[in-house]
DNA sequence: AGTTTCGGTCAGTTGGTCTGACCAGAGTTC
DNA sequence: GAACTCTGGTCAGACCAACTGACCGAAACT
């Protein structure tokens, strides 16, 4: 029999990796302010001593810097280190993939176990999507989408996987990269209408109950938007 | 934004979690010895204090005990608590609805990308299934076959995701208990010989590189395996 | 200009973990 | 049965992580 060895994971340590996590995902925008570190040691339920050992952290790695006496996300993030067996191209086609196996069948299922009340939610959710989002507010909302419909399958076992899946999806930094670096403002638009265009045909199949109509809606927006990730950019 | 509140796990939290899991699993077995304080924490790579930490707490819990002076696992465990709001028979259902979702089209993928090399290794492994297993010497098999055949998948996303399934099939002791609970020993038997059985068709299926074959293997292996583990035992 | 908020620093305390040692008793070997 | 080995039990001392509480200078706000 083998044992793991035990590993040891500080509080500093779990801090950095929340709010590394939050920047490269776009929650904390670069530029934006830094919550204040009393506040983050309340939020995070720890003392004020830990939270200022990880922000330390972040600010030699170039995340974060001090302007007067503030705490800054830095305007030009560094490269954050990737896999450096997976291109990004390779990376994008093994995420859709995973998608494909997972949430069609999950979302398939919940499509046939929908009542009145969750087709309400899903309305309630997709409304939202209406008018101007920029593009960290779109991508809240888009999990936000994900996870309600996947959670109306009933199955414990596969909502817990596919969070796995989502948090693939929205914390990698190579994904925002993917969809701005040298776009121009109107094509990350154009993305994001798609996207949303794909949401309603998902949530009519949702309210109807269909789970053949799911199935092929959910495809159809995965190649939609695997496209849309890997089509060349403007030059 | 939101912030998870940090967690703190001490060392010997985590060893008594990992030697909760392998009794649980059988990698300890009920009545086996539990290997000393000083062998555990060179493997752990911990200070002999933090095992002793570790060990009185599965004592006080009742599932190890004192006899001389060794440590043995408790002949007959007390139940683990599981989530009340599952019975067996649900969470049953759940895991193999789950394994249908992810097994089928990831060994499906995996046949279709095998080759000589993998194919070969699979062999291998399907060989040491003959001969008399005992329950424990099955499990551990049935886990290096299934994590095998997914690796052949290729993506690195669906690998860690059907670890996780496979975590959830290999570390439930209710698992034990329904293959086990008021069964004779030629019933285990049957239950392991037609489960082999299933694994021969499975290789086949991706020996040949066929993935319409393993995914009718694979279904079929599933619908036996659930409904010997729900069939009603011998009153 | 006055007030508030922020980051920086510090002393003292608590709990976790470690190293190294020693002992009594159980288990094994001869 | 004696000798040896191995195990769990206990202990002292040390170090580290994390915490509490306080205070200060400077930036930001009113």
């Amino acid at each position: 029999m083998t044992f793991q060895p035990i590993t040891r994971s500080t509080v500093s340590a779990q801090i950095r990796e929340q709010l590394l996590r939050m920047i490269t995902t776009g929650e904390l925008a670069p530029g934006a302010r830094v919550p204040s570190e009393r506040e983050l040691s309340e939020q995070f339920e720890v003392a004020r001593t830990s939270v200022r050992e990880a922000i330390q952290g972040l600010l030699s790695m170039g995340l974060v810097e001090r302007r007067g006496n503030r705490t800054w996300v830095a305007e030009h993030l560094p490269d954050v280190a990737v896999d450096s067996d997976s291109s990004t191209e390779v990376f994008v086609h093994q995420l859709f993939e995973t998608r494909r196996v997972l949430e069609v069948p999950v979302f398939a299922l919940a499509a046939g176990r929908s009542d009145d009340g969750s087709r309400e939610a899903v309305r309630a959710v997709v409304q939202r999507f209406e008018g101007a989002l920029t593009l960290c507010e779109f991508r809240q909302l888009d999990r936000e989408f994900h996870t309600l419909i996947a959670s109306g399958c009933g199955n414990p076992l596969l909502v817990e996987l596919y969070s796995k899946v989502l948090d693939q999806l929205f914390r990698s930094w190579e994904i925002d990269s993917i969809l701005t670096e040298q776009r121009e403002q109107h094509e990350v638009d154009e993305i994001i209408r798609a996207a949303v265009e794909g949401h309603e045909v998902i949530a009519n199949a949702y309210c109807a109950g269909d789970p053949g109509a799911m199935a092929s809606a959910v495809e159809a927006h995965l190649t939609e938007i695997e496209d849309s990730m890997l089509r060349p950019t403007t030059p």
